[in-house]
DNA sequence: ACCTGAACACCGTTCAAGT
DNA sequence: ACCTGAACACCGTTCAAGT
């Protein structure tokens, strides 16, 4: 606050100041204009190391892989056991657990980004989920997931938990859906039937 | 265009018009001035209306689940055979198929609207979440479905779906785990996958 | 190189006024 | 009741100017 001038990583407190405002104040908070007066620099400052406001949002989803892969990392840590099962349920209920604690985030993330662009965002984001791609081919090596393509498989898993994630942000399960289910036993219950499918064997 | 003064029907005039620039100039092209000069109004003919933007948000996103309720009923109609694994593989179809002709609409319909504001909202996002329930109950009187709750299994489907539609959007899905499958077939996939499962048996 | 202030075209919203 | 124009406080972005 006190050396506004030259004060060395304008870019990465932009950004933090980005993530923060953005769990504050939500989306529609988030300003170029705000963002400066929260930094304390001029309104126009911020272009000196960012494109445009889209760019802004681009370093922040990526910041925001990075975040969300550290979550999923520490999930992996303290598994009571190494089965597939284990791993994949610590991994889901990470992924909801991020998604519902950085709601706003998430949507930066998964918002309408020229990605092509953003190569820096995409490599960040590729290896987020090579984390799952990972724990997928755990699952192969001890044969006990179906014959399928690791990556394809992590690719299913991330769109059941981030489906999950963007209904339950939005509010759109029905409560006679939810029959009282915490959000946790929710994610449980499906990982539980990805795992052994849904039709009668 | 002629009468600008009592056309009627301004509400469900500006909803329309909301619609078309939506898919025209996406999300961020999407303003009430904008709208008004569409429909050939002053710029604030709208809050006789509505109370806010996002009221006009509210009603547009009410329309998308309407728009999608009945793409899902369009491609029930037109089943090869009556199984729970085809009435599930068209809805699946339906529903990532209209995700990606109008994703901002998709993004509207799921963006952070405090859904409690807006019962009618509500009830239609519900009726159309109702559609699933009611294949899953067919699905049930078959004997072809595990014993979980419909509702569960509805909505466990629509995180499927929806997550697959909002990675593919995105373009978060990296291309080495495409492996040059068509949207309609990593589909197709998913959905078999969620009905037989990921563990080896 | 890094930052600033003035300026431009836009926005959502409010309010007094018109028919 | 329905619509308008002026006004306010905010944006993102550009540009000439300062250190």
């Amino acid at each position: 606050m006190k050396d506004s001038y030259h004060h060395g990583d304008l870019k990465s407190t932009l950004i933090d100041a980005g993530v923060k405002l953005l769990s504050e104040s939500g989306m529609e908070g988030l300003s170029l204009r705000k963002l400066a007066r929260e930094v304390g620099v001029s309104h126009n400052a911020p272009y000196m190391h960012f494109a445009d406001k889209e760019a802004v949002l681009a370093a922040i989803a990526e910041q925001g892989f990075l975040l969300l892969g550290e979550a999923i990392d520490a999930g992996q840590l303290q598994l009571s056991d190494q089965s597939i099962e284990a791993r994949l349920q610590a991994a889901a209920q990470s992924y909801v657990n991020f998604a519902l604690n950085h709601p706003d985030h998430l949507m930066v993330m998964f918002g309408k980004l020229d990605s092509a662009a953003y190569p820096d965002l995409i490599e960040t984001a590729h290896a987020t989920f090579n984390k799952l791609v990972t724990i997928m081919q755990v699952g192969h090596q001890s044969g006990t997931l179906v014959d399928q393509p690791a990556e394809q498989l992590a690719m299913l898993f991330w769109t059941n938990v981030h489906g999950l994630s963007a209904l339950l942000i939005a509010q759109k399960i029905p409560e006679y859906a939810r029959q009282k289910l915490t959000n946790e036993a929710i994610t449980t219950w499906s990982i539980q039937m990805l795992l052994t499918g849904i039709l009668r064997n």
